[in-house]
DNA sequence: AATATAATTCTCTAATTAGCGAATTATAGA
DNA sequence: TCTATAATTCGCTAATTAGAGAATTATATT
């Protein structure tokens, strides 16, 4: 019962919700996630390692960069609660959307995304 | 998404998991339910308020009691959300525990049982 | 009508948690 | 080697929430 409950209180926060949607279709590095969302890269460091934490993704180094993405052999238990996911709120409208947002994010090398947000916030 | 995550919300905490795999495959007065868990008849009613208000369950009063159970006609929502209880947490050790120590419970009448109740708490 | 009681609501407390900024870690580039 | 920087961890605050007991509501019985 206990993993049952690690994987909803995982889950049991929007933004933490929003990320799994992001990260179904394709990985994603913590400053590209960090352009969807209006919220500290603290926070956003927190909700992932939350989300790692329950086993729900899984991350991968590469120089400075952290991706994120899906795990590629869960447990069975996340494997029937990723399978929810996908079903339910991979398919909700604000999922889309920020799929839809994510575009234009996607089209930028990281290394001039990250820049683009060190200058925003020395403005 | 607000759909999705007040359903994650109402999952995220091991009393309301187990009460929602008690009710799985029967109805079961709020004294029933009382029997199986060490809490305050306002904690559990707490608990049964917040699993109503999301809509994965529904409430049917008789007389003095009020039955809960699984809801007949769930919003699409709610019925994926309980699709995913029924292969995951209803299985679980723990929850199929709860069904065996449910028995004796379910033999007595609950007039009978919750006049056993008001005893204990009067010892 | 008065009493007993199943369940809920109200009020409060303790514990948990989302959020931020500061400090830290680890890696790349000068 | 020294600096810059992507990400995380730490320390704190505000908000949320599980829990209990007291008070209330609604129903059944005497």
């Amino acid at each position: 019962m206990k993993i049952w409950s690690s994987l909803t209180k995982a889950l049991a926060d929007e933004h933490r919700l929003r990320i799994m949607a992001l990260l179904h279709p394709q990985e994603l590095c913590v400053c590209q996630i960090l352009e969807l969302f209006e919220i500290a890269p603290s926070t956003l460091s927190k909700h992932l390692s939350i989300l790692k934490q329950a086993g729900l993704i899984s991350a991968r180094k590469e120089g400075r960069w952290v991706y994120y993405r899906w795990p590629e052999q869960p447990a069975p238990e996340v494997a029937l609660t990723l399978a929810w996911l996908a079903q339910t709120v991979v398919r909700d409208a604000v999922a889309v959307a920020d799929q839809q947002r994510l575009q234009p994010v996607l089209a930028l090398d990281p290394i001039d995304l990250c820049r683009k947000q060190n200058e925003n916030c020395c403005l």
